[in-house]
RNA sequence: GGACUCAUAGCUCAGCUGGUUAGAGCGCUGCCCUCACAUGGCAGAGGUCGUAGGUUCAAGUCCUACUGAGUCCACCA
């Protein structure tokens, strides 16, 4: 018999089955005809990435559902691999150059490459062996990365593909630009956030009508360097006679145009705007419609350019200072306001970013959403929680095209050549070409940029699975079946994706739409969404707040299984997480320790040997069994619907408080019958499986010390649903020792009763008990046990739990004492029943006649709806009394 | 400006389709080192379910308004 310390040493048993479970590849999954799959794919964690509370949770989540499938029978596939992301990886090796005095310019771009490379090499795996410290069972043979040779071929052919379709195109817009990071940024990669700051109203004045102005209002005047218009709305009356006025722009002396469009808000500020064409957006539509002149004032870093004249060289801040400065000395400042506005900053170096002019690549994504937004309104995608439907139909409805180039090195270079003699015709190919086709010159460049992350990640859950691969030359357009590798054809589509709401936009949809667009068909069916980790006063977790728990701390300090479990009971909606929190997990899991440590020391191995639940007389042997499997039922319910923290409490609840609390402990003095011992045993090991997707670790170890099995429990199976246990009578007899046995303790506690004075607390108890269930009748409880011959110990046992004390009375046959209890309680339930029946129908009673006696109710309400309550007070009554006259007969 | 979420015990949250006495964990109080576990056991205190209306025989649960907290989206310069 082997013998497990007091204390559960997570540290040793985590890394033993660390290594046992990658070693032997415990999850790795092949395609298997006669099983069905279920497949989860990882949100790729940045290479960059270092485990932090939001990993915890999300990995969390993925590997209770993988191994829950894969013990229930489905060959679970949760592939894994990380993202290469482009703009946060590139700014880590770039903050290593800056020390050595350097930057990407200063070596070229190979070595940049090169060094990329590198620093994948050296850290790019950090974060992999850390999901694998927090027991996630991915299928760790088929790590993937976002740049693999295969994985590229993919993101190519994909841009290939869609330009063909004519759904990627490039051209001159106005985009989000990060001055700091010196690249395009998608819609998504800009937050906007409300930042305080002015609303300066400048006044220009007109070239022939001295002393007049037209007053426009900016949040950013340094852009009216590039003005080349004012607009006002064509129906506002103030400005009606002035449309097509010349006025000569302050301090560069340009002379612009006043001219009528619809996009002007007669409300807002003065009514009149200044049309800055480069520099936003709107205007940008203005500048098109009207064939203004487009100025761009910056450059790239955000310095104002020779555009600006006399401020050429400031930063945009400094400059928006110099020119408010110089039109204050012009006195062209009408005022200045204080203006709340939101304002888009780099979501991966948080600089302001600058709405700029710039030639860049994009998609054409409005025919992507249509199937996409589909399969969400048709229920064929479900969100976990529902109300995340919404916010992804709101956002497909409102699709705009996708700016996918980045003017960075790390990243899929875009596929793209252009001929040094025939600008016009971009060459796309997917293999690098060695001549121009139109003029076939050899003088061809490839486009400099590279392609957003998320257009290499839209593609992870078919991309992962080898595709394009030996589908290559046979992708049929969407909607048509595609042909497929094997693991293709057995994984796809996935089932589940598990992933934080700040990804819906950036990865989910976009999945989805690729899923059409090249698999022909969703790629997953369920997508849950988890809530944020914050700390304990709600904020964020941040590196820069200092307030981050480091799960790798928790996992050193109170385990892996402490971590997971603590996460997951807290998971409902956002996480408020602090470390006393890791607690409740470390104690369950030495909990569950501890119960095996006593029925390890207390069963033969012969009782052990035990597949089936076994046929006893025990009432409490009955329950247990009886409680094990209602529970299982209702974890299963929860699991499948995506309610772990639900799922967990049921566990956790019928473990501790059922399993150890009440039957361990009547248990105890009859540990030496053979059907006491096979139970105890049956329902921890039943107990080990349900609780193994959430404590992995904690569980095989016992499952290995506790059973003969050759496989871990990883590969074995989940618990199947037996209603025939389902012991209805049991459950009911056993409620009612218990709430005796509280009673009873609750007296002995506020008497300070002594076990020498036990015969009298028992029949004060039982006293009281009968008053609270009988309530008029506290004789009965007293006089029935006296009838059935029952007899109360003398003496509690010296044993600490009361509950062992009065089952013990029996000479360890409780059936004795149940079974007259059970026959009592029922009959008080019964009437307890019955008296609420006849309360609740006498309060209906009294409301509807209430209600008819109401004047206004008689004398506007519809006959038959008069009727209809009349005749329902009628039964009403009716079946009051017959209740009554029940309830009489049963006394 | 739109949309969404939340408001229940001192704290963090359950409470799914309205129906017996509103639950748990932590914290708190009292009693227990008892041979699985003090990372434990037993018992207890603590809630007019944000406010005001409404629907209903019946509301923490449904509806409306308000207040407070938070999140997302949006081209009002």
């Amino acid at each position: 018999m082997p013998k497990l310390p007091p204390r559960f040493n997570f540290t040793e048993v985590e890394a033993k089955w660390c290594k046992y479970w990658e070693d032997n590849h415990t999850f790795h999954a092949t395609p298997k005809p006669d099983k069905k799959p279920y497949t989860i794919v990882i949100p790729p964690p940045n290479v960059t990435g270092i485990l932090h509370m939001g990993h915890g949770l999300n990995n969390t989540l993925q590997d209770i559902m993988a191994r829950y499938k894969r013990m229930n029978g489905f060959e679970t596939c949760w592939m894994v691999g990380t993202d290469h992301a482009g703009i946060a990886t590139q700014n880590v090796v770039e903050k290593q150059l800056a020390k050595e005095g350097k930057t990407r310019y200063d070596i070229g771009r190979d070595e940049m490459l090169n060094r990329l490379w590198a620093w994948k090499e050296d850290y790019g795996g950090t974060i992999i062996n850390q999901l694998k410290k927090l027991g996630s069972s991915c299928d760790w043979d088929r790590l993937r990365f976002t740049m693999d040779d295969g994985y590229s071929q993919a993101v190519k052919h994909v841009f290939v593909e869609l330009y063909k379709k004519n759904l990627i195109y490039r051209g001159k817009y106005i985009i989000n630009w990060c001055p700091r990071c010196q690249t395009a940024l998608s819609d998504e990669e800009a937050e906007h956030k409300d930042t305080q700051g002015n609303l300066y109203h400048i006044k220009y004045p007109f070239k022939d009508i001295p002393n007049h102005f037209v007053t426009v209002a900016t949040t950013r005047p340094e852009t009216m360097l590039g003005d080349t218009a004012v607009a006002v709305n064509p129906a506002d009356k103030r400005y009606q006679d002035l449309i097509g006025k010349i006025l000569v722009l302050p301090i560069i002396g340009r002379e612009i145009k006043i001219i009528a469009d619809e996009l002007v808000d007669p409300a807002f500020g003065s009514g009149a705007v200044k049309v800055t064409p480069a520099h936003d957006p709107n205007d940008f539509t203005m500048g098109t419609r009207h064939n203004l002149e487009f100025i761009n004032i910056m450059h790239p870093d955000a310095k104002l350019n020779k555009e600006a004249g006399k401020f050429e060289g400031l930063d945009r801040f400094d400059g928006r200072k110099a020119v408010i400065d110089t039109l204050k000395n012009l006195e062209l400042i009408e005022k200045i306001e204080p203006h709340i506005h939101a304002v888009g900053h780099c979501y991966r170096c948080n600089t302001v970013v600058e709405p700029y002019l710039s030639k860049q690549w994009f998609v054409n994504m409005k025919p992507l959403a249509k199937p996409a937004l589909k399969a969400v309104v048709d229920g064929t995608i479900k969100f976990y929680p529902d109300r995340w439907t919404k916010v992804y139909i709101n956002w497909m409805e409102g699709i705009r095209d996708w700016c996918i180039s980045r003017q960075i090195w790390w990243g899929h270079r875009i596929p793209v050549w252009y001929c040094g003699t025939c600008e016009d015709h971009p060459i796309v190919s997917e293999t690098i070409p060695t001549e121009c086709p139109h003029c076939h010159s050899k003088d061809l460049k490839q486009d400099e940029d590279v392609l957003d992350t998320w257009f290499s990640s839209w593609l992870w859950p078919f991309a992962t699975f080898g595709w394009p691969g030996n589908t290559f030359n046979e992708i049929a357009s969407s909607q048509k079946a595609v042909s497929r590798n094997d693991d293709l054809k057995y994984f796809y589509p996935t089932n589940s994706l598990f992933t934080a709401s700040e990804i819906i936009f950036f990865w989910v949809s976009r999945m989805v739409m690729a899923g059409y667009e090249f698999m022909g068909e969703a790629p997953f069916k369920d997508v849950y969404i988890h809530g944020t980790v914050r700390d304990a006063k709600g904020r964020k977790m941040s590196k820069s707040l200092g307030n981050a728990l480091d799960p790798l701390e928790i996992i050193a300090e109170y385990g892996a299984d402490a971590l997971r479990f603590s996460l997951i009971m807290n998971s409902g909606q956002d996480l408020f997480i602090s470390k006393e929190k890791f607690e409740g997990g470390r104690n369950f899991a030495n909990k569950i320790w501890n119960a095996s440590r006593l029925i390890l020391i207390n069963t033969k191995p012969e009782n052990r040997k035990i597949s089936a639940p076994p046929q006893t007389n025990d009432l409490a042997s009955q329950w247990i069994i009886s409680k094990f499997y209602t529970t299982l039922t209702e974890v299963n319910t929860a699991i499948e619907g995506y309610r772990f923290s639900e799922a967990e409490n049921l566990i956790y609840d019928f473990f501790w408080k059922n399993y150890c609390d009440w039957f361990l402990e009547i248990s105890k003095n009859k540990f030496s019958d053979d059907k006491v011992q096979q139970t105890a045993f049956f329902i921890l090991k039943e107990s080990l499986r349900m609780i193994h997707p959430f404590m992995p670790f904690v569980t095989e170890e016992l499952w290995e010390n506790l059973t003969e099995n050759d496989i871990p429990l990883s590969l074995d199976s989940w618990p199947k649903t037996k209603s025939e246990f389902l012991n209805v009578a049991a459950i009911d007899q056993m409620d009612t020792l218990i709430n005796l046995v509280s009673v009873i303790r609750n007296i002995r506690s506020q008497w300070h009763i002594k076990p020498q004075e036990e015969i009298e607390c028992y029949f004060a108890a039982v006293d009281s008990y009968s008053k609270t269930l009988l309530k008029d009748n506290s004789e009965t409880l007293t006089s029935f046990l006296k009838l059935k011959n029952f007899q109360l110990h003398d003496k509690l046992p010296t044993h600490k739990d009361a509950a062992s004390g009065v089952v013990s009375s029996t000479g360890g046959q409780p059936i004795k004492f149940t079974i007259p209890l059970g026959e009592l309680v029922d009959l008080a339930k019964e009437k307890a029943k019955m008296q609420h029946e006849i309360m609740l129908k006498e309060k209906s009673a009294a409301g509807i006649s209430q209600r008819l006696k109401n004047e206004s109710f008689v004398s506007k309400a519809p006959a038959d709806v008069i009727e209809k309550e009349q005749a329902r007070l009628i039964v009403l009554i009716q079946e009051t009394k017959e209740l009554q006259e029940v309830l009489k007969n049963l006394q």
